[in-house]
DNA sequence: GGAGCTTTGTACAGACCTGTCTGATACTGT
DNA sequence: ACAGTATCAGACAGGTCTGTACAAAGCTCC
């Protein structure tokens, strides 16, 4: 314990050292598989601390769940705001989800996987359909922004490239998805109907 | 189809109460979260003839998709053979998930879901890799049969529809990406070159 | 009837899991 | 210096899980 002295690196509280463990390990394992122990030795954290902190699992699971949620959303924002036209910023999407897909950890969206080996009404639930609500609105607001006559069929259309993308990314453990889904994101966008060309 | 119809019930055989149990337990909780007894107890099976019959839960697994496998491939195959134009065959898979997704107890692939909470080289992930490995067959001879330029290229965006439209109505519950899915790979067919117009 | 395979019921071992409890030890603000 | 909070370390209770063991009973086919 000679660290105090030498402002470096301040070791991250217990709470953030728990929530990094259980990211790695609740996103690489799955969370039924992964026992409280498992995390609490990767955070070198004792156990008391965990329900001092968090609760009990679920919360901790509420938590692993809301971080990646607020993390993708921030991640996909940088995308859009990367771009100016409307119908760039549907396609900037997929190009976020190329880089994820690359990533050599990618192991599937977080929130399809515990959807997989989750019950109605937990936890897990309850964060993946506010989750999905976000990607709706996403997608929705960006069809109505550009101006898409029927915005909901776009929005609909565009969801399904997504997570068609992130399924066969995961699937089949590569990052090609991500270009076959925007192509055809292509394909839609110039097959829809808009009102204003470009009104702003 | 009932074999004899003297006696009460002529009980199917241990075997098939187990996978019939299964079945429905591991599709519908996933396959961690329900425990062997939770299973003989449903099949009215005793223990030991569980391990009797299959040797342990891995293998239980293993019969459990390989007849999903084996269910959804002639599903799929009943579909196909109800129309001949090759380019319709395509379509057609995406009207056998339409009326999958619209089963009432339909909770997404059972392969994505194996594989969100399998680890590399389990039973399930092997699985799921041999089931992969037939999606992609299957489309790669449907878009060759059809005389595409770009087999591949087409394969290849129809599995990203076909999984996305499995994970879509999996996710908002909702048999709706069956057609929105058909729609895109409408488009997608549209888009695409082929060499001989019908050759059979 | 009898041999051999299948099935049953139940008890149990061993591992693991979540969660609780306790008592000691840091750290932090006043 | 002191109070209050955060954290640690480890033991333990109660539950569940997979898998094993064994004795008895049914079933099938010759």
């Amino acid at each position: 314990m000679a660290k105090t002295s030498a402002p470096s690196t301040p070791k991250p509280s217990a709470r953030d050292r728990l929530l990094a463990a259980s990211d790695e390990l609740f996103y690489n394992e799955g969370i039924h598989t992964v026992g409280i122990d498992r995390v609490i030795e990767k955070a070198g954290v004792a156990k008391g601390s965990l329900y001092y902190i968090f609760g009990g699992k679920d919360q901790l699971i509420e938590a692993y769940l809301f971080n990646r949620h607020q993390a993708w959303m921030h991640t996909v924002q940088q995308g859009l705001d990367a771009v100016d036209d409307p119908q760039a910023k549907m396609l900037a999407v997929f190009d976020q989800l190329g880089t994820l897909f690359a990533q050599p950890d990618f192991r599937g969206c977080a929130f399809m996987n515990a959807t997989a080996e989750a019950l109605p009404g937990s936890p897990e639930d309850r964060a993946a359909t506010k989750f999905r609500g976000w990607i709706h609105e996403l997608f929705g607001e960006l069809a109505r922004a550009a101006g898409a006559v029927d915005a909901k069929t776009l929005a609909d259309q565009l969801v399904v490239l997504y997570d068609g993308a992130n399924t066969t990314a995961q699937m089949d453990k590569t990052a090609a998805p991500a270009r076959t889904a925007k192509t055809m994101a292509q394909l839609v966008l110039a097959a829809t109907s808009f009102a204003a060309p470009l009104a702003d």
